[in-house]
DNA sequence: GCAACTAATCGAAACGTATTGAGTCATGGC
DNA sequence: GCCATGACTCAATACGTTTCGATTAGTTGC
C-alpha cells in the first residue's frame, strides 16, 4: 500500500505531472475538463501531495516555530493567544519547541533538525542553549528570528523584540509599595543570567534608590519556578536579620507560591506580609488572597512579535538593520495582597 | 550568499558527495584522513545539511508531534515530562502542536502539513477537530498514532492508548467523599463530548449509586477551563434546592477556581463546602486550601505513551491489531479541602 | 608475485514535487 | 486559407540529499 505519488494521478489522468501539480495548487490555470477530470482521480485514490517532498520543492515550509521555556506555563499560554490569532491570519501553522534548559541531551540534534523545518523562529525564552545555539546558528544562515517578551544582551540585540519596559514596570511596582509604606522590601529573582531578570532588578533598585531607601543585600534572593525553590527562598527573607515587609516576586508563579510558603509559615497576608508579582497571569486572579501584580499586555505581544516575523520572512534579507525593540506598556493592577506594613 | 550544499562542501574536500555524506552520517565508514580534511571544510564553511532535503530523501523526520488542547496547561506540561525524556532517549525530536478547539480557523491547511512532516502523533486532545482530523486521514495513510490520557469512542479504538481507569477514578473519590459523610455531591464536568468526561460522569454515578444515594440532576453541571464558567456552574451549585455539601470538580483546574469562587460567596472551604478535583497537579499543592485529588502519573504516562509510539512507528504497518489501552494507577492524594459535612 | 579479500571511495540514480520553456490546439481576424 | 493570438498542456529539469552498484586502492595469505 506504498503512498502514490503525483505521477501516478497524472497516469491515471491521462495528463502530465504538471497539470497534476498546477491543479492542486492553482486551479484557475488549467481547463475546466481537465480539472474535473484529475480532481475525480485524486478523490478517488484520496491522493494528498507529500508534504516532505513540496516542502523541500519549495523551500519553505509555512510553518513557524515558537520557542518557550516549558509547556504549562500559564503566561506563555496566554503569549500563544496572540501569535495564534496572527498566525492563522496568515496562513501559517505554528508548531512548539520546549527548549527546558540545561537538561535537554542531545540539544545539537535537535537544534539543527528543528531550525531548518520552519520559515521562522520566535524566541520566548533566550536563555536556555537551545536558544542560544539557535541564535548563533542564525548569524551564518539567513533564518528569521524574533524574540518576544525578553531581551538580549546588546551584542546580539540585531533581532527584533517586542516586550515590555521590564525595567520601568519594576520600579513601578516597587513604587507602589512604597507609596504604601514599606521601606524593607524583598526581591526574589527569576531564573539567573538573563537580561529580563537583571532589568528587574534594576528596576527594584532604582525605585529604592529614588525613595533614599537603602536595600540589604539579603533581601535579594534567587527563586526558581518550583515550589521548593520558592520555599527556600521564602525561608531565607524570613530569616534575615531585618526581615523585609513586603515581598516583589520576579513572576507570578513564584508571587503564588510565595503566598502558600507565607501560610505555611503562618503569616497572613497582606497583614503580616504584603507580596506582588510580574505578569497577570490568570491564576493571579484567582490566587489567595488576588494578587497585586504589573500587567503585561500578552495578547498584544502576540500579536506584535508575529507581525515582526512575518515582515522578517518576507524581507529581502541583504540588510538587516538593528532593530529597536518594541516596546509594549504595562499597567498596575492592584489587588489584596499589598497593605500597610505593621508598624 | 546561497545556502551551500553537500556538492560545494564536496568540490572543495576533493571527493565525492557520498563520502561528504557518510562522514556526516556514518563516520566510522570513512577514513581518518579523508575525514580530517572534510571536517576541516565544514567547519571553515559552517555547512550544514538541509534538513528538508534530507528528510524528505529520508522519508522521515525524526520528529514527533504531541497534540495538546492548549499550552499554558499545568497538567501537560507534566505529561511532556516524561515524553520528552523518552523521546531524548531515542534520538526523537518533540514538536508541539496546539489544537485549541474550534477556533482554529483554517483547519484543513493545519491538518495536512503538519501531519505529514512527522513520524508520528500523540494525541492528547481528542476531542477537538483537528484530532478527528488526523484520526480519520490516518485510515487511509499510514501514520503511527498513540492516545494518551484519554479514551476514544469504541470504534475508534484501533489505536494504542494509556490513561488511568477514569470511572474507577472518580469512583474511588466519590467513595471517599461519601465515607466523610456526604450525601449531596455535585459534580462539574469538564469538556463536553469526551469519553473521559462520560468515564469520570459515569464514575461519579456508580459510587453515588453504591452507596444508596440518589442524584438530583441539577447537581450535575458544565464548566469551562476558565474562571467564568467555573464561577457560572458554581453559582448554580450553590443556587439549587437541595444544595450539595461537597462538589467533585472533573479537574484541578476547575476546583481551584471553584475554591476562589466558594470564597468569593462567603463559603469558608472545607468547613462550609468540600471541593476534590482529579489529575494532582502541582498548583494543586499550593492552592488554598491545599485540594484533595487523585494523582495520576503524569510523568509515567508521557514515558508509556511514546514508548507505545515508538513500537508503532518500528512495526511493519501490515498487521496492527486492536490495542488493549493501557491502563496505569491513580491515587488518592487527600489534603485539606474535604471535611465532614455539617450536620 | 599473484589471487583473494577488505576498506574506501566514486559516479549515478532516486526520492516527489514545482516550474520553465517549448509545443499543441482551437479560435478568430484578416 | 493563413497567421497571429491565447489558452492549455507537456516533457524535462532542478531542488539537496542518501544510497546502490561498481571501481579502485590497500592488505593479507599463500
Amino acid at each position: 500500500m506504498s503512498e502514490l505519488s503525483i505521477l501516478d494521478i497524472a497516469k491515471l489522468a491521462g495528463v502530465s505531472t504538471a497539470t497534476v501539480s498546477r491543479c492542486i495548487n492553482s486551479p484557475h490555470q488549467v481547463s475546466e475538463k481537465t480539472r474535473q477530470k484529475i480532481d475525480k482521480v485524486i478523490q478517488e485514490t484520496g491522493y494528498s501531495p507529500n508534504t516532505l517532498a513540496r516542502d523541500f520543492r519549495r523551500g519553505k515550509t509555512r510553518m513557524i516555530i515558537v520557542v518557550v521555556p516549558e509547556i504549562g506555563l500559564e503566561f506563555f499560554g496566554q503569549i500563544m493567544i496572540g501569535i495564534r490569532e496572527e498566525a492563522a491570519k496568515h496562513g501559517y501553522g505554528i508548531l512548539i519547541h520546549e527548549a527546558f534548559g540545561e537538561k535537554d541531551a542531545n540539544k545539537e540534534f535537535n537544534d539543527l533538525i528543528v531550525t531548518r523545518n520552519a520559515d521562522g523562529i520566535i524566541l520566548l525564552a533566550c536563555l536556555s542553549p537551545f536558544s542560544a545555539e539557535v541564535l548563533s546558528e542564525s548569524n551564518r544562515k539567513t533564518l528569521p528570528i524574533v524574540i518576544g517578551c525578553e531581551t538580549l544582551s546588546d551584542d546580539l540585540a540585531v533581532y527584533p523584540s517586542v516586550h515590555i519596559d521590564n525595567l520601568a514596570a519594576t520600579r513601578d511596582i516597587t513604587h507602589y509599595l512604597i507609596e504604601q509604606g514599606h521601606q524593607r522590601i524583598g526581591f526574589i529573582q527569576g531564573e539567573e543570567g538573563s537580561i529580563l531578570t537583571r532589568d528587574r532588578e534594576l528596576g527594584y533598585r532604582a525605585a529604592m534608590e529614588d525613595a533614599g531607601l537603602s536595600i540589604i543585600e539579603e533581601w535579594v534572593t534567587f527563586g526558581e519556578l518550583t515550589n521548593d525553590g520558592v520555599a527556600k527562598a521564602i525561608r531565607h527573607l524570613l530569616s534575615v536579620p531585618k526581615r523585609p515587609t513586603a515581598i516583589i516576586c520576579a513572576n507570578d508563579e513564584m508571587a503564588i507560591a510565595a503566598l502558600h510558603n507565607l501560610r505555611q509559615a503562618g503569616l497572613s497576608v497582606p497583614e503580616d506580609m504584603s507580596v506582588v508579582g510580574i505578569d497577570n497571569i490568570p491564576s493571579s486572579e484567582i490566587s489567595y488572597p488576588p494578587l497585586t501584580t504589573v500587567s503585561q499586555p500578552k495578547k498584544e505581544i502576540g500579536e506584535r512579535v508575529f507581525k515582526q516575523l512575518l515582515r522578517e520572512i518576507n524581507k529581502d534579507s541583504d540588510n538587516r538593520p538593528k532593530k529597536q525593540p518594541e516596546i509594549v506598556k504595562h499597567t498596575l493592577v492592584i489587588r489584596d495582597t499589598v497593605a500597610a506594613p505593621k508598624s
